[in-house]
DNA sequence: CGCAGATATAACATATATGTACTATTCATT
DNA sequence: AATGAATAGTACATATATGTTATATCTGCG
């Protein structure tokens, strides 16, 4: 199983209403891209929860606590024990105390799970060109911008 | 819980890369829509998930079968299979018997399911309306057309 | 007619999310 | 220093998704 944003929802929800539909058709889009990302990572043996976790953890240099990556990741505490459980079944990720503090945990990337990481990367990227290839570079400004109008 | 698209991952994937992070843009707005949207259901008693199987219910006039609705909602059977099971503990929908074709499963919205839908759609429209106040009616007609640019 | 294959639902296993409650620790305050 | 409040991780219940398998029914072909 292999889905985030548990896409599978319809969000057809309001195609018309006082916005004409616009929401449900950001809606969408994004439920597109999300199974293009997906389709694009099973290939190389990973979800997009799973694709984020180990991207965090990389990008970071000190090692992560389960704490720090769910709230760089956004999502609540016993999720990303459930989420560190599979990467660690997986062999992706390994479980280590933290020196500091007695009761954190923080999460190391194994060389597979960087390994696996790289491959993710090139998947998403070849995602991302596709993207671009769509819409040119002002298009995706104006995107963007309209986008972050929306924030707050 | 509340939660679909189940949003709450982070969509951090790919922030920079070909497409100058346009593609997270996308999935991060819908992340912050879906949770106006939910915390709107919320307070009526519902989920996106479930106020889309009645809205596709209430808006056909036929009495779907399981499989019809998975396919409008555009997500597997044994998914709706829960989802009705949820919805008719709930007491918002009754599993009918079909005459057509004895293995199918029909979904009837019970009243109280209509008022709930109701409800639901009122508070939809609200978020819509706080949507159509951040982006003018031709943003969003420019909004749109990026987007379906995206399809295909 | 009778049977092979397709289809509708459900059952079960699993992934991903939330929220609540529990345990072990840390921290702050007296 | 002792203790009560806050915090880190986990455990458990549940919602929402997928995919696989089982069962009942339907359909079309000989």
């Amino acid at each position: 199983m292999n889905d985030t944003c548990q896409p599978g929802l319809s969000r057809d929800v309001a195609k018309s209403g006082p916005d004409a539909g616009t929401l449900s058709a950001v809606l969408e889009a994004a439920e597109r891209l999300q199974r293009r990302l997906d389709s694009a990572l099973v290939g190389v043996g990973l979800s997009i929860s799973k694709f984020d976790a180990l991207d965090q953890l990389i990008s970071t240099d000190e090692p992560l606590t389960l704490g720090d990556l769910a709230g760089r990741l956004h999502c609540v505490r016993s999720n990303i024990t459930q989420l560190i459980d599979r990467l660690e079944a997986d062999g992706l990720v390994k479980r280590g105390s933290c020196s500091d503090d007695r009761r954190a945990v923080r999460a190391k990337v194994t060389p597979i799970g960087e390994e696996r990481h790289a491959a993710g990367v090139t998947a998403i990227r070849a995602v991302q060109a596709a993207f671009a290839e769509k819409l040119g570079a002002g298009d995706r400004d104006r995107l963007v911008r309209l986008l972050s109008a929306l924030e707050g």
